[in-house]
DNA sequence: TGTACATCAGTGAACGCGCGTTCACTGATGTAC
DNA sequence: TGTACATCAGTGAACGCGCGTTCACTGATGTAC
């Protein structure tokens, strides 16, 4: 017992690993809605019950995945956010889409169209706050450093809107003013509409490929939210 | 003939219409992958074969929704689109979001994620533009009337990014600098970012409902593409 | 260290369901003379 | 206006395929004494 795993132990993470890699493999190829354990088994060369020793249903191992995903995302991101905070997030932002260019259908699963009849679990919220929340933090520790300044002054919040974020602010940074807060939620809905946009080809016909374009509006971005840059 | 409509004529614009309607209906309730032909005929009491006789497969099907539903956004935006720029630029943002909203899966299915295996005809393309034409005619409007600029002056394009969007400009604004097209692409994306990310609950937890958010990022977006209000 | 029992992984068959598409056909509607 | 032929819509059966999930089972691995 303790750290020593029996042989049943290692074979079961083995292979639930194994599942997990086979229907990453085939998200990529077909799609999630296209993603059936049936499949994963043949591949597997499995019968197909036995899957259902490793997850219990489909919707188990989509679980899995997203939560993989987001978590891959998040790690991506942060091992990316080095330096001071403005390099960093700039940084984080561009290891985000990198990220999501090489998985596009990962991207697609946590960043798409809802699955149809699919409930994310409340397992799935930490991974996903991953990447907000090393934004957030890039943003008190820019404020902490007196290194957030606006172009023009924001202008100012609904009461509603503002409570939204002084809740969300009360959790994660309180430090932080609410309007700091609303337009790090703007630049963070548009960081992923870009990347959305990109990846499901809206850009088709302007700005594809949008490499400089994202460039140039993560630029922009940063300096929206008021980040500056030290010297 | 002439503008004489057969029987047949008639009975076959309206069994197309009525397989469309069928298909919002089923779409909206199980999401675009369940979408299928037979469950539409047994809903029209058809049997599933007479379908092919209107759609010959379900791509077809499929790409006459799509169309459907951008010229519905699309016509939905420029009814909106009224009154001097900036005006006309945010009802238009709350138009498409107000559409958006009544028609979750419509909205999917075209700013979602990609349908594995379908590929879009060049025949959606122009109801696709509708909205970026809009958009970048109010801008091209407000150009010449002289009602923009911005708080802070444009970083400038990398050559690249500059061609990509003079080659947008030369077909349908030719008088935009590079500079406004590249800002008013940011706020595009930006919208369907705060679109999706409302629809596809990344904001349950922070700004849900997001009513107050996006009524006061639709005015920051003005702001940043450099609309003015006149007085 | 050896044996007895409990746990668990994998099997194979089955249930009940869905799908897109094809095809030869009947019968109604439309057209030309 | 009436008849002969062509066009087309809808039928029903079939092809060949897929899926998630359950269940009683065998045989291997792990545990307690």
């Amino acid at each position: 017992m303790g750290a020593t795993r029996t042989a049943r132990e290692l074979a079961r993470m083995e292979l639930t690993q194994a599942i997990k890699d086979e229907a990453r493999r085939q998200l990529a190829v077909d799609g999630p809605q296209k993603l059936s354990l049936r499949s994963i088994s043949r591949a597997l060369e499995m019968v197909s019950s036995s899957l259902f020793r490793y997850f219990p249903s489909r919707d188990d191992l989509l679980t899995a995945l997203i939560i993989d995903a987001y978590n891959a995302m998040g790690q991506a991101a942060e091992d990316a956010a080095q330096g001071a905070p403005r390099e960093a997030w700039i940084a984080a932002c561009h290891a985000v889409r990198a990220w999501a260019k090489q998985n596009p259908h990962e991207y697609a699963l946590i960043y798409g169209s809802p699955i149809p009849g699919y409930k994310a679990p409340r397992e799935t919220v930490a991974a996903a706050a991953r990447v907000p929340l090393l934004l957030i933090g890039l943003l008190s520790k820019a404020w902490q450093g007196m290194r957030v300044e606006y172009g023009e002054p924001s202008p100012p919040l609904t009461p509603g809107l503002a409570q939204q974020w002084a809740d969300v602010g009360r959790e994660v940074a309180p430090e932080l003013p609410v309007e700091v807060l609303n337009r790090g939620g703007i630049v963070w809905s548009q960081l992923f509409g870009m990347l959305s946009f990109e990846l499901f080809g809206q850009f088709v016909g302007s700005v594809d490929p949008a490499d400089e374009f994202f460039a140039h509006a993560v630029g922009q971005m940063a300096d929206f939210v008021g980040l500056k840059s030290p010297f």
